[in-house]
DNA sequence: CGGGGCGTTGATGAGCTTCAATGCACGTGG
DNA sequence: CCACGTGCATTGAAGCTCATCAACGCCCCG
């Protein structure tokens, strides 16, 4: 198999004009994320109260401690959440791309931070329009309640991972993750994160998480064509070091 | 200073009452978490929808992986969620007590188990009849956007504490949130799970949390009259340890 | 008095972090 | 075009924190 490595280098702070893709196939114009969480009928009215923008990679554009005076839904590129302490030592609580909400959590001030990965689009809404939606489109509601309680199970899943978990174990339930996301059956990840990412969002090490990348490679579970780009060879084995099934010895060499 | 040591022997498998105590002082006769959760007005109404229950220390009330087919509303005791994997490794994702809605989320299974730590009395509610007070009880669907909300947030403190903090620091964020829940100046705390509760909710071992609470007591920041009691002494210094704003060392002796 | 549950303390070691060196890809400028 | 610098990843060696194993103490109860 053969992998162009894949290219994630930041582009200018010139803006990226919105509309140019991502649009969804049924109701062209507009982005497949913003039609998967509202109802076709009620885009139009929706329209008026949300402001589409762009951020450059590595930009922070949510500030924890900030004002919680608006909210995002991601349309393309990806984001990374995370919470740091004062001497820099840094947690990444999630991973977000098209079609996931950003600050939606209802509180005086955001909680966490939010930083582009790769150049981003989003549409942004103010949280004073928020109340105004919720009386408009009351399922919405009902949504956000649906997609928070998505978050909380996941959260669960993750406290488990950085409670209890070994290092491999650790990797491994992350790559299970991002083959689950991919929806590819090939197994053909191609990561838009670096290893400092992966490692502060497994609570581990860069050096730990190279070697375990490693391990795992001389196991055969994976092969790296490239550091950003990741083959799954055996999804099965994986699945079970995720879980703690098996417990797999490190081999060296 | 002078410590009753706190008595938490199980309960018999008896039912308790309900009605016998924990009444709403605004509204006798209800208990005073129900109040807090609903308005005033609505209690008549959704009497009829609950159903009292009561529950022995130790009793797994949830299961994870089970049909979701209700939910919880705790009025009495105190109760520990946790996940674990096959090998038996747990994690405890948070204690509930009084007035804590467990369950809630809306998930066709439980993904997480839940059970008694002391002798329990909650309000139990059937999925089913959920959708009914939702459309009866508009101002419930904000209501449990606002307790999700809060759990996420929670959720994400604690990733930076399972991913990022040190033992000494996990031990003074729980003994800072203890203080914070107990609402007391006085800082005296009576815990009401084990050690190894402690052990499994802060990521480490019993032997670890036993060590630490030692070395705070000497380093007299706390005073430990009797193993589930605890004096705080000086919450600015584990406030200050608990963000990591100082590298605290341990000193034997 | 004996036994069990829970907690504490000590000795040892594993697993991960830290520190350090090297490699590799890529972009820039002489 | 190639030397050089930078950012990111890999690999090795040493060290530290926390886990593991083990012994003991305390308290409560039959």
């Amino acid at each position: 198999m053969n992998f162009s490595p894949c290219k994630l280098k930041p582009e200018s702070e010139t803006p990226i004009l919105p509309h140019d893709s991502g649009e969804c196939t049924v109701c062209p114009a507009r982005e497949r994320s913003i039609c998967a969480i509202f109802e076709p009928t009620q885009l139009p009215e929706l329209e008026k109260h949300l402001q589409r923008v762009a951020f450059p990679a590595g930009k922070v554009f949510i500030e924890e401690g900030r004002a919680a005076d608006r909210f995002y839904v991601v349309t393309q590129g990806h984001v990374r959440l995370f919470n740091s302490m004062p001497d820099g030592r840094r947690q990444i609580t999630g991973f977000a791309t098209a079609s996931d909400f950003i600050g939606l959590v209802s509180c005086k001030n955001f909680a966490f931070s939010a930083e582009a990965l790769t150049p981003l689009r989003a549409c942004q809404f103010s949280v004073s329009e928020m109340s105004f939606l919720r009386r408009h489109f009351p399922a919405l509601e009902k949504r956000l309640l649906e997609e928070a309680s998505r978050e909380l199970v996941r959260a669960q899943k993750r406290m488990l991972l950085l409670g209890r978990k070994t290092a491999s174990e650790r990797l491994a339930s992350f790559l299970r993750e991002r083959f689950h996301l991919s929806k590819s059956a090939l197994g053909h990840l191609a990561l838009p994160m670096t290893r400092m990412d992966i490692a502060d969002y497994l609570g581990l090490t860069i050096e730990t998480v190279s070697r375990t990348f490693s391990a795992f490679q001389r196991q055969g579970l994976i092969h790296i064509p490239h550091t950003r780009n990741v083959l799954i060879q055996d999804i099965e084995a994986l699945s079970a070091l995720a879980d703690g099934d098996i417990a797999l010895k490190r081999r060296h060499s």
